[in-house]
DNA sequence: TAGATTTGTGTAATCGATTACATGAAATCT
DNA sequence: AGATTTCATGTAATCGATTACACAAATCTA
């Protein structure tokens, strides 16, 4: 009545049963033509659409993918979802997403709840903290489904992930802050428990050392990723008796309030001080000044990460750890010899 | 063995069967307490997990719900997500995510695929170029599965809707610019065939009327939300004999192109020419001139959504039309007069 | 034309969980 | 003690689709 045509409709209108309605639709080679033609036109008819629920329950197979990210709404997990998104759609699958809010516990519980429903893959960008007990991961990898870390992962085996060279992006842009001048560079990290943020932190730290440029542990400020953290960190290198001249930022939004606190003590950018964000958001090309990133080709990571996916399905590759090349975007807060 | 345990494998290893596994495990009145307790215990050693497929073919409950969306990576969209999510994971739903990328044979397919995964409701923003043909949504209704049209909506029973006034938020935002002293105020419109933007213009155009202003057809020009059309529309405008003193946006993208093109040509904003967005992209606050542009309020647009769709469910109200404030935010650009 | 092969359908099990109904035992009542 | 109720559990159907196996009819082979 309500829309629901299943296949033994089909059968009992036709005086025939479920097995070879199943078969007619399936375009199983065990079917005369005139049944076949029959049963396609009565299911047309009928407007019959398959349940996918049963078929998944037989099979085994959700054709449901889920991903796991701190949160959905910032341009760059927004744009890896999409790369996903758009890696899987023709292969049929759905994307199911999950939220962390950066909470361990909510993390263990979107696991769980994406293993009871049955999904082929999960994709998953860690919270901050990780945990000790990988319990809840081990139990992914032991069910067989394949798993993709995308940027922010954690080694482990058999497991996939897809992330950018942190260490080399972080080396590079540290060169190219000394190349521009500036050998007082102060750095914004994140949590360097997390992977990434450790190996960008070496990464800083190396392009020093190969300049013969001391390590200043006053220079080395932890943020959280927002405009009001970079504005306190800024604060605070200025007070101190040798302020640096360069920043680099692991994140754009912090790299955005140090520029607003800098220009509000009459620094001028980029000619007194440099500036380099992470991550290009949107914001960072739009700005009068527009701010120096690095791009971590989000779209791409995401589509990546997609055929990372695919190619495990398909036993094609076991297991891979694809390391994407960053892109650093130098823009005005940062060049001063161009 | 791969860490599939089903309630027959605890029967067995009871020797009970999976009936009354099933009744410990749900609570059933009908079950003693030492059986139950042994069940949760043995359920817990042998690391049992509901299979949700099973439970959703039986049921016809899949406790998915589908967001169809033109694009996920814009701070709109996806924060709309965040908020559907966040409204519905309390109560045990997920997400599952489509794209149309715009395209109404996208929509179409993303709305059966839907239907055949069995959701119990669908959030949706309609793609441009509303179709003629309603077939698939009229399926959506008769099938009885709440459909929640968010932002971009369609007028039509059986369907509730989650929108801001935008009728208001262009009305408020004309006068606004008359008020500071523009009146000569061009008007950049997204495709009118979809209601928000027809309501939109309808706004700007009372605004007029009631200011005595009348409509200058060179005024007003249909732009995609990108940064260029803005520039070109710009060009446009300038290129009149008599050209506008202010710009109303309906996307803040181009309002942005807008600027830019406008201080190329040395056009002093706000002194010489105001210019007003639409949607509070996070950059428009960023800039060094900030951007006056309308809040939608994505974020609690989803979570009101996700609050009509539970209310369905729950059969407290079969239908709801929810209209939300829009929120002025008067910034740099379009402030002469403070 | 008898026997072998092919072809098209039907039968029934399966995926995992829930639940109306049946059943047997224990507990309660008269 | 016998009748009745209560309680805990078992039996079997159900959700919708797929598929190994069985079987009958049609076709082919010698």
């Amino acid at each position: 009545m309500s829309g629901k045509t299943t296949i033994y409709d089909i059968a009992k209108a036709l005086n025939i049963t479920a097995a070879t309605v199943s078969r007619a639709l399936n375009n199983n080679p065990k079917i005369s033509q005139s049944t076949r033609k029959l049963v396609l036109e009565t299911a047309n008819k009928m407007n019959y659409k398959q349940n996918k629920l049963a078929l998944a329950l037989r099979s085994g197979k959700s054709n449901n993918v889920g991903v796991i990210v701190p949160r959905i709404n910032t341009n760059f997990f927004a744009s890896v979802i999409r790369g996903i998104e758009e890696g899987l759609h023709p292969e049929g699958y759905q994307v199911i997403i999950c939220q962390t809010h950066e909470d361990e516990d909510r993390e263990v519980e979107n696991v769980n709840t994406l293993l009871n429903a049955q999904v082929d893959g999960i994709f998953m960008s860690i919270s901050n903290l990780p945990k000790e007990n990988n319990h809840y991961i081990e139990r992914v990898i032991q069910k067989n489904i394949p798993l993709i870390f995308f940027d922010r992962k954690k080694e482990m085996k058999n497991v996939s992930s897809v992330t950018i060279d942190d260490y080399l992006a972080s080396y590079q842009t540290t060169q190219h802050l000394i190349e521009q001048g500036c050998k007082k560079i102060a750095y914004f990290s994140g949590d360097r428990s997390l992977e990434i943020y450790e190996d960008r932190y070496r990464g800083y730290e190396q392009a020093l050392l190969d300049n013969n440029i001391p390590i200043n542990e006053d220079y080395i400020i932890s943020i959280k990723s927002n405009v009001v953290e970079g504005r306190d960190a800024v604060e605070k290198l200025l007070a101190l008796e040798n302020p640096p001249n360069a920043i680099f930022s692991t994140s754009d939004f912090a790299a955005l309030g140090a520029i607003q606190k800098l220009k509000e003590h009459g620094i001028k950018i980029p000619e007194d001080f440099c500036v380099f964000g992470f991550g290009n958001e949107p914001f960072t090309k739009f700005m009068e000044l527009s701010i120096s990133t690095i791009d971590q080709s989000p779209l791409e990571m995401g589509k990546m990460a997609a055929q990372v996916f695919l190619d495990k399905i398909n036993n094609k590759k076991s297991e891979s750890k694809v390391i994407l090349s960053p892109k650093l975007l130098i823009r005005q807060s940062s060049t001063r010899i161009s």
